[in-house]
DNA sequence: AGATTTGGTGAGAGCGCTCCCAACACTACA
DNA sequence: TGTAGTGTTGGGAGCGCTCTCACCAAATCT
């Protein structure tokens, strides 16, 4: 019903004017409450819905943002993690009143052939980009300040709003926590390095090794994709060399990292103490449940829309930054279930 | 740079009217070569892009094209199924040239709150509507017809347009193979029978073990929700009455059923088989790995948006309908490696 | 009483585009 | 020479909306 109903129908219906019609639909103020209830029962009756598009054209604002997935990460598609990412920004822009398109380029040649009509066309208000590699090149060309832009994940440039997780304090508390928990020949299965989350990772747990005056024996380190397969291969490696406990930079690399660890009948956490970062719900289900560090991925998800929608408002000049806080969720893997007592920390 | 550049800027610039660059931007054929060149030349030099609302404006046709997943099913949504399948449209609306919205609603209400805006502003173009329930209330609105629609999986309703994997003959297929493995105490974790896929596959795998002249004893079935830990608790019930081999209605609930069974001291294959449904990448890492009937789902979410490109071009009135083929993978979890050779079915 | 403010309203312009039609040159026909 | 094409172009109208402004009556002031 009523699809291509106009404002001038309305206004002819109930005996007024196109501009009274849009002023009661707008809730302006200067309406005769008379009229005002006429026109309402006029559009309750045919079901009238304003034509989006063309008030965006007047208005110079289509209330739609988009989520930007870019190339190379369809593969780790897989990952929950970006279930739960698209969940919680599809989530804040319902409340938040915004329609949400979704972008995942699958490769370099798609990035380049569509990035034109994300940006230029003049639907989008706003733009999330998520999953930007190290010297991002659709970073750099958003970066120019075409559009509205926030980053989930800290980028590697300066000037652009981000919401990140804290990567560095909880790999540190993951370290800090196994070596309370009496480790000392502890590993790393770490996350690219070509993603600033790796680099923070590695550098956090560095940090915290430090802490309680223990280093990283290179052997004992190698880095995987984020990908189930990946962490099983990098803990294959770092098994020839006897650690006495791992930290695995994400929860979908220790699902595998556990799995090599079984093919070596090693047993977690009697043979070996695992730890882990993401907090899926993945990670609670595995044999056995994994110690993770908990990052708020569906916040930082809602945090981000927030924070893109101040920025469309043109509240701010500065850039908007913002840590999400972490969470040592400890439970069996890490073979301290007995010190627990204590709590985290 | 070139945000708010106009027709009638370019024509001023190449010494031209506004219909002039609408023609050449729209390549029509009436336009002097060598006018044409230049005004390529200028926006090319201008980088100007026409702005997508205006022109949907007048033409009534948005490019836009919506993906909504209703309630209840986010907490399903961990089911790396999703991730496929919007991963499959997603590619398939890059290429087709459409932009892809995504709805995802968390609840009744907000499903009620959001639908008016979603069908009735005018910005889509059409729909794609996934995991509906029986007498589902959203599709009982949207096929009033307002919209192009296409269902991702069966709807119980007729006359709507939808992609359906094969389940009755998948289940039919992951029984029958079962059965010529030698097993008769067959049992069945299926999908909830609310949905139109956990009647199919329920009725497909009966139909299936009556080909072999076999019947599901009641005592070895029990259904899930889809999630992991449903499978983990089905199975847990099914393993009482020792069944020799079971079929589980969907991957994630085969890795949680693997739980249960591995908790319970019992081997698979050895002494219990297990065939599941979807063919997600998880089946193939899951220990023993999944002997499963692979349902195509980025091929479904492709062939979705050609389908509803169909029906926004108005070139059918009648509804379409495709079931994708389902394809039997054997792995080591039906024990039957062996006998391989002869192929399935 | 006359001048000014007020609340309420409608008409016009314009957002950037597409479409239709008229206008123009120029060629080709009778 | 007149008429009918043919190819190319520009202007007008209009998509459905918002916004500014002018208008009118009634209310308030001096």
């Amino acid at each position: 019903m009523a699809e291509n109903l106009t404002l001038e129908d309305i206004g002819r219906l109930a005996g007024v004017s196109r501009s009274t019609v849009s002023r009661v639909v707008n809730d302006k103020s200067n309406v005769n409450p008379e009229v005002r209830e006429r026109v309402l029962a006029v559009i309750e009756r045919t079901g009238y819905s304003p034509n989006v598009l063309a008030r965006s054209l007047v208005s110079g604002r289509t209330g739609v943002i988009g989520l930007v997935i870019p190339s190379r990460v369809h593969a780790l598609f897989e990952d929950p993690y970006f279930s739960r990412l698209i969940q919680g920004i599809s989530s804040a822009s319902n409340r938040a009143g915004n329609t949400l398109s979704l972008f995942i380029f699958q490769n370099e040649e798609e990035e380049a052939a569509l990035y034109p009509r994300v940006v230029t066309s003049g639907v989008l208000d706003g733009l999330i980009l998520t999953a930007t590699r190290m010297a991002d090149p659709l970073l750099a060309r958003m970066a120019v300040g075409e559009i509205p832009l926030v980053i989930v994940g800290r980028p590697d440039v300066e000037g652009v709003s981000y919401v990140d997780a804290d990567n560095r304090g909880g790999a540190a508390l993951a370290a800090t926590h196994l070596a309370d928990c009496g480790y000392h020949r502890i590993g790393l299965v770490g996350a690219p390095v070509s993603t600033t989350a790796g680099i923070d990772r590695l550098n956090g747990f560095v940090e915290g090794l430090a802490l309680r005056g223990l280093t990283l024996d290179p052997d004992l380190r190698a880095d995987g994709d984020f990908s189930e397969r990946s962490g099983y291969v990098a803990m294959q490696r770092i098994l020839a060399h006897q650690p006495d406990a791992v930290f695995v930079a994400s929860d979908t690399m220790a699902i595998g990292a556990l799995r090599a660890v079984r093919e070596a009948g090693v047993d977690v956490p009697d043979d070996m103490a695992l730890v882990s970062f993401d907090g899926l719900p993945s990670s609670e289900r595995s044999v056995p449940p994994l110690t993770t560090v908990k990052q708020p991925v569906t916040d930082a998800g809602a945090r981000a829309v927030e924070m893109l929608n101040e920025l469309i408002a043109g509240e701010a000049k500065d850039p908007y930054i913002e840590i999400m806080p972490v969470e040592l969720i400890v439970r069996q893997s890490c073979g301290s279930a007995r010190q627990l007592a204590a709590g985290p920390q």
